[in-house]
DNA sequence: ACCGGTGTATTAAACGTTTAATACGGTCTA
DNA sequence: TAGACCGTATTAAACGTTTAATACACCGGT
């Protein structure tokens, strides 16, 4: 569990956001137990409540379900895991599409750009 | 001048990449004038501080300049606004990689969706 | 000389979001 | 039955940004 933190976006966002990375490549099985609210905290350092809240959201979005007073699980419902990829994805290309359109970048420029940083070695 | 604003960057900085933007794909030009903190403020809607912090910041970098108390003027010094398209390039290809790199996309499936979308009508 | 426009500076308050503190009720088990 | 762990709820505090109110000095044209 390695998560760093950028203090413009709201904690709990981010939290979400990693939970769906781990989905989205299949890090998570499908009813997989996660830590609870606490748990979680404690392991990022961050306020039981943000941890919640973060919770809350991917429930409210059906990515995990609460059974009892036990902790969460991921969703079993496959339709929804498959979802997640495409989704993060769409929404990081939409993102930089809208950032860099106004530049007035050659798409190849682009590309070849993209290439050569994607594919360097983790950074 | 137009600016559309999201509410979860500060304004000034929004109107600090407008304005680079508009510096890098040469919609201004070396020395011309720019509108003064308090028409600005005018045209934006926004408060003449809000203005005043941003003008501030350009000037910081050295985008701009002030000469007495007439209206500001952009740089003279081709080899900064040379840089501003650079700079704003990098950014967002490096904050783009940033937030896919977790997804595990394939690159070519990246560029691929790139070109569609960067290729379609202004969106 | 005056008035209106510049840029600049300081200080305080308002505002919304995020985070924190705390408490409550449930369930399981030793 | 007591304790520990769950999820949940409510309220308060902290934080950063933005707004606001003023003030100052400067220059230019009337």
């Amino acid at each position: 569990m390695n998560v760093s933190f950028n203090k413009r976006e709201p904690v709990y966002v981010q939290v979400v956001r990693h939970f769906k990375e781990q989905i989205a490549t299949g890090n998570f099985e499908p009813g997989q137990e996660i830590p609870s609210r606490r748990e979680l905290a404690n392991q990022l350092k961050i306020n039981p409540n943000t941890a919640q809240r973060a919770y809350k959201e991917m429930e409210v979005e059906g990515l995990i379900y609460t059974e009892g007073n036990n902790p969460s699980r991921i969703t079993k419902d496959e339709k929804i895991i498959g979802t997640v990829r495409e989704e993060l994805i769409i929404q990081a290309v939409d993102s930089f599409i809208a950032s860099i359109r106004p530049i007035d970048v050659p798409v190849e420029e682009l590309v070849s750009l993209i290439k050569r940083k994607y594919t360097e070695s983790g950074n």
